[in-house]
DNA sequence: CAACTTTCGTCGGATGCTCGACAGAAGTGA
DNA sequence: TCACTTCTGTCGAGCATCCGACGAAAGTTG
């Protein structure tokens, strides 16, 4: 038996005492007596009262305490990011963000990421030890396994760029790097779904993808490209799209698409922000353009549904905040075009967490690589030695 | 250390010195040794003569024993059924098969697999106790989990019928069961693609289905139905399917769908096997009727592949096995449909092991279980009671 | 054939994890 | 207040695993 083994038990958060443990794990109640005392030496886990007593002495409670290490997470936008320090239980601690273009290039982006960190870390009064993990998502292709960018499109000076090691050598922490719809999926999962392990996150704003959990695990794919929705083909359409090809969904389905649908009706319509508020205004056009929207997506969602067989759709991004009028366009379709088994308890919703999603699950990450069994082990070995 | 790791550097078969797998686990030679011994005992691994001396006593080399145990891989087809008999490293020692139509029902089609397997164990001349695992593949939607097909269309009265249970019960081993073109695809990444984590096959038949392989893992999604691409819609077709959908992809690439087509030309052709025989004789027809089929097929990958983003394509199933042109009027498609940056490295095959592949990955699956670690330190934890 | 080299098989001791026992601490109930 | 209950902390014993050492075995070299 592992020290990580038990310290699993107590991730959630619930407290409990020794004898609990040692009959959830079958030692004795010495063993977990051992485990819990390196646990607690780490910081990883702290007693928090006595439970009620059965008619003898109480039992000691023991949880996880939140505030052992922290961890961060940085949501980099195209034109945006944002920071977030949080604890152990992925609360937030403080945020930070600006408004910053990822053309500007890495040394900019990721050296404002570098002095947010260290300040909001340095304003918790802790030493800058204390941070153990840093989670990043970047809007484009990332090799997660080197954590470097791989030919994003919208991020000139990117390409190969080792965001990995430029951060983990200026903040000292361990540094996990994935692409911003992937963490958003993950986000979504971790706060709205902890029990779903086959869900799919589809963001819809200036681009469209989708990031794809598949038996609780996130899809990558070789290169790191899985769940690229933008440039699938889209059955009936013969939009020219900015890739060259034609009838790709970014070119019916987006932001900028259906701005350009609504321009020709004769409204005014700059970008992708005048399209939610008309659909909020309630404008018949932009309602009916966001329906039209909606089920271009399902066409192609509906592919999605019969080859990656999820049990929920999350969908997000800025036009998912224009109201119902998209879900109900994905649903008519998906529901009608894919298999029925596949439907028969897929459920389709609305993200909740908007805005946060992606930095949710860019904390998710750092704190799933802060208490891996790996990192807790090793932490526990070497205090064995130290104490000896 | 487990007994479990160190025999995991001994599952290629390649044959090693104790001081090879002292240096490799970091442990001291004799207490390689006392696991080389255990592994010796439970028969896994056995002496393989000396190496070549360096000067002194030479070495003794040990290597994985492939005939301690038996396992089973068995390919149930619409209307045919393979059985075949492998040892460890899944070299085959003995097939049967047998034509009999899966909808007769689960009892006929696994009381003649019961059989039939009893059979060729028997033959062998071993106790039936040397058979371990067993993995089977049944042409419909499985719940891998509880080993039971789920609304299968083409097996009647096999709906949520305990395959597993039943056949453990009656052969006293354990039973994988998994949808066909599932296995399928782990016989072609184990036998030809070994080095590749993200592989798909696309099986072209009577039907049409896809093997999803991503990160190493088979993909089955939440109710084992991923990988459907028979019923995805095709751009640009509008063709009835027997699913009451317009434009599945089974409608217009599939065996039948393109004997229709033929038929319309005035050609002979009643079923799939005589549109293989026709392209095989260079009817061009044939060939052009192919090469517009794999066009379609190729509209469907592209989007497979910006969304799973596979390093190889694997193309099976018996239209597989009509020439070049489905495979080339997919490629066609593909490397123009998809994004440059996911089909850069991605390569598109035909299948190697054709009529095998489905076994072959009954046979991987049934590896697997018997050398898994769980099941290799619970019988070194047994010996080392008995011995005792 | 003798000297030398390298591995083999075995064994005792060290280490680390686990268990059960026991006395003391901290509650409850009459 | 006192008997009773239940948990805590600690400790020695048991057990498995690992290591290094030793003489014997089995080659090579001159």
């Amino acid at each position: 038996m592992r020290t990580s083994e038990l310290f699993d038990l107590l991730r959630d958060g619930r407290p409990r005492t020794r004898s609990e443990l040692a009959r959830a794990t079958g030692l004795a109640r010495s063993s977990v007596t051992a485990h819990v005392d390196a646990l607690a030496r780490l910081g990883y886990v702290a007693p928090v009262g006595d439970a009620a007593s059965t008619g003898g002495r109480p039992a000691s409670l023991f949880a996880l305490n939140p505030r052992a290490r922290l961890v961060a997470g940085v949501d980099v936008g195209a034109t945006h990011i944002l920071v977030e320090l949080a604890d152990l239980a992925g609360a937030a601690l403080a945020t930070a963000r600006t408004d910053l273009d990822v053309a500007e290039g890495p040394e900019a982006v990721l050296g404002w990421v570098v002095e947010t960190v260290r300040a909001l870390v340095a304003q918790q009064g802790v030493d800058a030890g204390e941070l153990v993990a840093l989670g990043i998502g970047l809007p484009g292709p990332v090799e997660h396994a080197s954590g470097m960018p791989i030919s994003p499109p919208i991020m000139p000076g990117w390409h190969r760029f080792d965001v990995a090691g430029h951060l983990r050598e200026r903040l000292g922490c361990a540094v996990l790097v994935d692409n911003d719809v992937n963490i958003m999926a993950l986000g979504e999962q971790r706060t709205a779904w902890p029990e779903v392990d086959d869900l799919v996150l589809v963001k819809v704003a200036t681009g469209i993808g989708a990031g794809i959990i598949s038996g609780g695990r996130l899809q990558r794919g070789a290169q790191g490209t899985a769940g690229d929705l933008g440039h699938v083909r889209v059955p009936g359409s013969e939009a020219e799209c900015r890739c060259g090809n034609l009838g790709c969904l970014e070119a019916v389905a987006a932001g900028p698409a259906i701005a350009a649908a609504l321009r020709e009706h004769g409204l005014e319509v700059a970008g992708t922000g005048d399209v939610v508020a008309l659909a909020r205004a309630g404008s018949p056009e932009a309602v009916r353009a966001l329906r039209q929207a909606g089920r271009d997506l399902g066409e192609v969602l509906a592919t999605l549904v019969n080859l990656v067989n999820p049990s929920v759709i999350v969908v997000g991004g800025r036009l998912a905040g224009a109201g119902e009028e998209l879900l109900a366009g994905i649903s008519e379709v998906v529901y009608r075009r894919s298999l029925p088994l596949a439907t028969e308890h897929l459920r389709i919703a609305a993200s909740t967490t908007q805005a946060d999603a992606a930095v949710r699950g860019a904390v998710a990450l750092a704190i799933e690589h802060a208490l891996s069994p790996d990192v807790l082990d090793a932490e526990a070995r070497e205090l064995a030695i130290a104490s000896a």
